[in-house]
DNA sequence: CAAAGATATGAACATTTATTCATAAATATT
DNA sequence: AATATTTATGAATAAATGTTCATATCTTTG
């Protein structure tokens, strides 16, 4: 049925940038690694710049933030907390994704209409630290200087469970990592 | 003369990684944007994939590690502060880096050599934080945690600082960063 | 300043990889 | 169950890109 062949196509793809980055990619081998002849790539996408920004989109529209409206009630450090497990989480579930994305975007595949960045999460999270400022919880420190604490630790760091640890992210891993980044940045 | 050439190529492949990625790089480009004839690629290297190893090496070689064996007799916060600054300074100067490094190694044109030199500076900063645990001075949390903060933070904020502040970097923000870098890892 | 040596050129050639398409297999329709 | 329609195949072809090499241009040396 098509929609699994779709899938077929896009895991296949996601896992191979995972091997060989966006430079090793090729049709073949994408074709292979989904259990399907090359030309059948051709039924589903014109060509290869058309695959690849068809991923891109389907990996944009599933990582929107959904869970920020339910918990923008809550005090700041268990918002935090819940945004820091989800992300983590996310991240070492779909590590892949992050090496897609951030290759995709500077590829010569590119078409101009996918060239929108998420500057979605790093503005949910300004506001979120705003917040806190004013509440007198989180350090008076310039708030990009605090958002690159988080979000790059939080990419490394899930980097590092995916590549080192299998993808094994414990509780106690999220906890030990959010009360780090908890205690760089409250007042 | 014969070094200034090598440099010629070296930055070519550096500015065109930054735009194209490793995907998009042609050899063609390469001389084109070094300003020389594709044929001269083939005096300085044997090959495509020798041209971008000896790139990795030339920036590995480059990067902070150089300065280890001149400060490891300081204090750890000292020598932490320096380390967080020069490679903030050369992450910034230079961000191109961090996007070839990190396509580098997971393109199909990575040696096996290289992969070993990756793991360089997260010893280095192991040994440091170890000793720094010993002497009471550091949290004893989980080191792959301590040190995926460090880069982390440093490879976001730099990149940050590159992007949209176009590569201003400012003593109070190395400061700043260093000191909210600091208190998150000091006992 | 001529000849030898070193370095550089880029069009020609080789290789790799994307794309097509005649043919086959699967599925739906009567 | 025969026929039409849709979907899949992979070898053949086209396109893109890596590499070579005969020729040209600089540099050095006697």
């Amino acid at each position: 049925m098509k929609l699994d062949k779709l899938n077929r196509i896009f895991n296949a793809t996601l896992n191979l940038t995972g091997k060989v980055g966006i430079a090793g990619l090729k049709m073949s081998s994408i074709a292979k690694e989904a259990s399907m002849a090359t030309g059948t790539l051709y039924l589903y996408f014109k060509n290869k710049k058309e695959l690849l920004n068809a991923l891109y989109f389907k990996l944009q529209k599933e990582s929107a933030p959904a869970l920020i409206s339910e918990i923008n009630h809550l005090p700041i450090e268990i918002q935090l907390y819940k945004m820091w497990s989800l992300a983590l989480k996310r991240l070492v579930e779909n590590n892949l994704r992050i090496i897609f994305l951030e290759q995709f975007l500077i590829s010569p595949y590119v078409s101009e209409s996918s060239k929108e960045m998420d500057a979605r999460f790093r503005n949910y999270l300004r506001d979120l630290l705003d917040k806190g400022k004013k509440e007198n919880q989180i350090k008076d420190v310039d708030s990009n200087i605090l958002i690159s604490l988080i979000i790059g630790f939080l990419r490394n760091f899930s980097t590092y469970i995916f590549k080192d640890k299998e993808g094994e992210l414990s509780e106690k891993s999220i906890d030990e990592s959010f009360s780090l980044c908890w205690e760089a940045i409250k007042k």
